[in-house]
DNA sequence: ACAAAAGTGTTATCTCTACACCCATGT
DNA sequence: ACATGGGTGTAGAGATAACACTTTTGT
């Protein structure tokens, strides 16, 4: 049996999710690679749509298939519909992979039929913490990496673009709603609120200000000090969520 | 032959226009009325994708159809999938409809079924002079109006909340983007631009701080006055695109 | 002369920015 | 004592909002 079929999957339309965490003062982006005939093929974390689940459903099954997180924050911001949107570049090194190969590891032909059609893809973005994403490798032909989102490499059809779309709607709704949080642990100091925002909008903001701005949104609890054993002043802890 | 078929039409994906107008200072939106089995039923504008066109491209043609316009301002804002998005409640009195007609009248079965899937649909909001807009009406079961749009009646599937994401994107645009001035005929005066405003954000601006602003974005070209005969001095008219 | 609506000026208020100063901490 | 980074205060610039006044037009 084939994976994909249209009583299954909605045909032509795709989703796909820019993932986005923060590490050591980047914006960072879930990459997967994909090993085809000795070539390295980049994608942004992508799946289809069930028929018995609404877009936003499905895109949170893919995203906690990709991270095991569930619960995150999570957007729609674009939906991508080129007349050329299509992965027959992908499509064909996986068919020639697969007469390679034998065994059950093979794909489909009709599931490659499926993937080397005209898409139309809807972007999410996600935000997660970091460090509560342990990536799983469950196929020696696939990994994922995080990546600084000013380093990318280049990636399959428009997900390059879709990235870029994805960081000017993060930018939009950054200070808007308030989503920055999704991105830090549970606690941080208000110096790690500054970074990431210079991470996100990559412009240094003033240390004072950006305080006042944030302190009067009243949305932060302070927490005690965090002593870190630096010869400094102890910064204070916060947290989302004013009580 | 049926229209709709696989080859020619992305499947289960729908484009749904809100095409604004703007008339007698008030906001208004352009809906279909289909008079089937002596029951009204209001739509937004909708259609299919082509296999060979882009999304952007099939929301073009769609509002030529519906308007006879082309090179219209037209925005994709947000793309709709709940899981229960079908359009069964119509197809069932299209149905109907066609056991009683006889003819080339009829719709086919194929189409039928067609509509009666579940769709995920792009939702699109286009902006246009409404005295350009000759309404046609080739098919006697079906005319289009005006409707203001805090006045709109009972729509089918989820065509009331599109409008009102339509409404909101059109709110966050209207001051970033200069797109305000679609709406209105070539020339206007202040006080024109200002009523527009006032429509779409539902709330008065201070007519002295409203036209400093204006004037401050360095957009528009004054023009000559505009003498209506009415008992007062005669306002500039304006035009968009400073020379 | 008068009413109605247009055009413009002035001041107060709020917000954002830059500069400055002091404080806690470990060496 | 000192360097380092944290917390906060204040003055100036710029944007926004509120109030006021004058001008043009037809009756």
């Amino acid at each position: 049996m084939n994976t994909f079929k249209p009583q299954d999957y909605i045909p032509q339309l795709s989703i796909d999710s820019v993932i986005f965490g923060y590490q050591e003062k980047e914006l960072k982006v879930l990459v997967s690679q994909l090993n085809l005939q000795n070539q390295a093929i980049y994608t942004l974390s992508g799946g289809f749509i069930k028929q018995i689940e609404s877009i936003d459903e499905a895109a949170g099954r893919i995203l906690k298939d990709r991270t095991g997180l569930e619960n995150i924050y999570l957007e729609q911001f674009k939906t991508f519909g080129l007349i050329n949107r299509t992965n027959k570049a992908v499509s064909e090194l996986l068919e020639k992979e697969d007469h390679q190969q034998s065994g059950g590891n093979q794909l489909k032909t009709s599931d490659i039929q499926w993937i080397s059609n005209r898409f139309i893809s809807i972007g999410y973005y996600a935000l997660v913490d970091i460090n509560k994403v342990a990536l799983t490798k469950d196929n020696p032909q696939e990994s994922a990496a995080w990546i600084s989102v000013d380093n990318l490499p280049e990636m399959i059809m428009d997900h390059n673009e879709i990235v870029s779309e994805a960081l000017n709607a993060l930018r939009n709704n950054l200070d808007e709603k308030l989503i920055g949080f999704n991105l830090l642990p549970e606690t941080f100091t208000m110096r790690e609120l500054k970074e990431l925002y210079e991470a996100v909008y990559d412009r240094p903001f003033a240390r004072n200000n950006f305080q006042k701005k944030m302190l009067s949104l009243n949305v932060l609890e302070r927490l005690e000090k965090q002593f870190t054993g630096a010869a400094n002043k102890a910064p204070y802890l916060y947290k989302f969520g004013k009580t």
